[in-house]
DNA sequence: ATGTAC
């Protein structure tokens, strides 16, 4: 058997130095590529560096292509700005609604609207939804693919968080795993099948992420994600959960797609600004056409680290339940940091980004959370079309990381949690609940986009950290 | 958010 292409045969071809290189040996390890000898992959490539153009819909060649050709032809043009709804105006910082602003001005953009929790992100503002023709903006994405909020509600009276509370912070303790370096140790993962999934043999990029994968499995991100013990508290008698109005033991986890979904958002991102280059603030808005096999790709990846994700949280929810001896009387579970096809109220199909926003579509459940001293809710959307059926993703920050770490001392953060009877395992001062918005004027500003179902209050918390 | 860097 003919050795493989390696990068200097592409170079003596005449590739040029850069991404088109990597982008073409890549392709060439797919299965259906992989079997052409290397005299029918040598003849390939000449043709594509030949005439890049005629290569830029191939299913298999458009992001080398694309990477081939010189930068000029792959600028655009801003066009003329499009409205856009803002819900809760008087909490959103100034640079957050410029971002927003940028958004509106992409050729691709249809429509947009921006969260009561709104704030500065990278590319797309946190709180921002956008719905493209066609296209994908993995920035608009965000780097946590599929993050994610899962509540379950226990059978059980919340007096167990007092009667119980030892049982109950070492179940916590025990049965979860945060941040980069803590995860299961070999004979602790438990199986699941979005391991098995064919993506990470049929994407190029996903062949080597599986081990991430496979380590990472049922734990949780550092930063803002957490596992919570908390009180549940059902308000409206019509839920369509089924559970009757009172109060409850619950259980309500935040996390993502870990270092695999980080490291798709940061591949399909560069990829995206090579074929498509915007200008200036604009630049971290780079997209990629869903016709294109890079988009084709990216929106298979999404939609893999999506699950993973959900995989992560379903262990999580497993093994604490269990532990506990428990099956939950219901499950709600939403994610944010996604992009989903969906039809505007004028029929046109659009791809809605929703970057740090819930959504809220007609009758769908999902979980705002306050913060660690403060109730979240449990929500049901009302698919208001100014929003785009979305809702915000929670409280929002009201002092960055730098400044809480600057400004708060450890003293008074352990003086605030024991006013609130919270008990924190881990964590750190730039989560501290004082650095969080007012939850209560945050669902003020979205009576129109969701309905109260009831509220979720963290009693015992765990973060990333040493206890 | 992130084996926090190709």
């Amino acid at each position: 058997m003919a050795s493989q292409l390696r990068g200097n045969d592409l170079r003596q071809l005449g590739f040029p130095e850069g991404r088109a290189i990597g982008l073409a040996l890549a392709q060439l390890q797919r299965k259906h590529l992989k079997r052409l000898s290397q005299t029918e992959q040598l003849v390939l490539l000449r043709a594509l560096l030949d005439a890049p153009t005629n290569f830029l819909t191939h299913l298999d060649w458009s992001h080398t292509a694309a990477a081939l050709l010189p930068a000029p032809s792959r600028h655009i043009t801003l066009a003329e700005r499009k409205d856009y709804a803002v819900f809760g105006a008087e909490h959103i910082e100034p640079g957050a609604i410029h971002q927003m602003e940028t958004a509106m001005k992409l050729p691709v953009t249809v429509a947009g609207a921006l969260m009561p929790d709104a704030h500065h992100g990278y590319g797309l503002p946190i709180g921002g939804v956008l719905a493209t023709d066609n296209a994908v903006i993995p920035y608009a994405v965000g780097v946590d693919i599929g993050c994610r909020m899962a509540l379950s509600v226990f059978a059980l009276p919340p007096k167990h968080l007092e009667q119980r509370v030892q049982e109950l912070r070492k179940l916590l303790l025990d049965n979860t795993r945060f941040g980069g370096r803590d995860v299961f140790r070999r004979g602790q993962h438990l199986d699941h099948a979005v391991l098995s999934r064919s993506e990470f043999q049929d994407i190029p990029f996903l062949r080597n992420k599986l081990d991430t994968a496979a380590s990472q499995i049922g734990s949780s991100g550092g930063g803002n994600h957490f596992v919570e013990w908390g009180v549940v508290d059902i308000t409206d008698p019509t839920n369509e959960m089924g559970v009757p109005v009172g109060q409850y033991l619950g259980l309500l986890s935040h996390s993502g797609s870990r270092g695999m979904g980080a490291a798709i958002a940061n591949h399909y991102t560069k990829l995206a600004k090579d074929v498509c280059q915007l200008p200036g603030e604009a630049q971290h808005l780079a997209w990629l056409g869903l016709d294109t096999e890079a988009g084709q790709e990216y929106w298979a990846a999404m939609n893999l680290a999506g699950d993973y994700a959900s995989a992560c949280h379903h262990q999580i929810h497993h093994r604490l339940a269990k532990a506990l001896g428990e099956k939950p009387l219901t499950k709600v579970e939403n994610h944010h940091n996604f992009a989903w096809k969906e039809f505007l109220a004028d029929g046109r199909e659009v791809v809605v980004h929703r970057k740090g926003a819930t959504p809220a579509g007609a009758g769908v459940l999902g979980i705002i959370p306050g913060s660690m001293t403060a109730p979240g809710f449990i929500v049901r959307g009302r698919g208001e079309a100014l929003s785009l059926s979305s809702a915000s993703h929670g409280a929002g920050r009201a002092m960055s990381r730098t400044r809480a770490k600057a400004e708060l001392g450890e003293a008074d953060l352990r003086r605030y949690l024991r006013q609130h009877q919270v008990e924190l395992l881990g964590g750190g001062l730039d989560e501290a609940p004082q650095a969080y918005k007012d939850i209560r004027q945050v669902m003020q500003s979205q009576t129109e986009l969701v309905d109260v179902l009831g509220s979720f209050t963290p009693r015992i918390v765990r973060m990333e950290g040493a206890v």
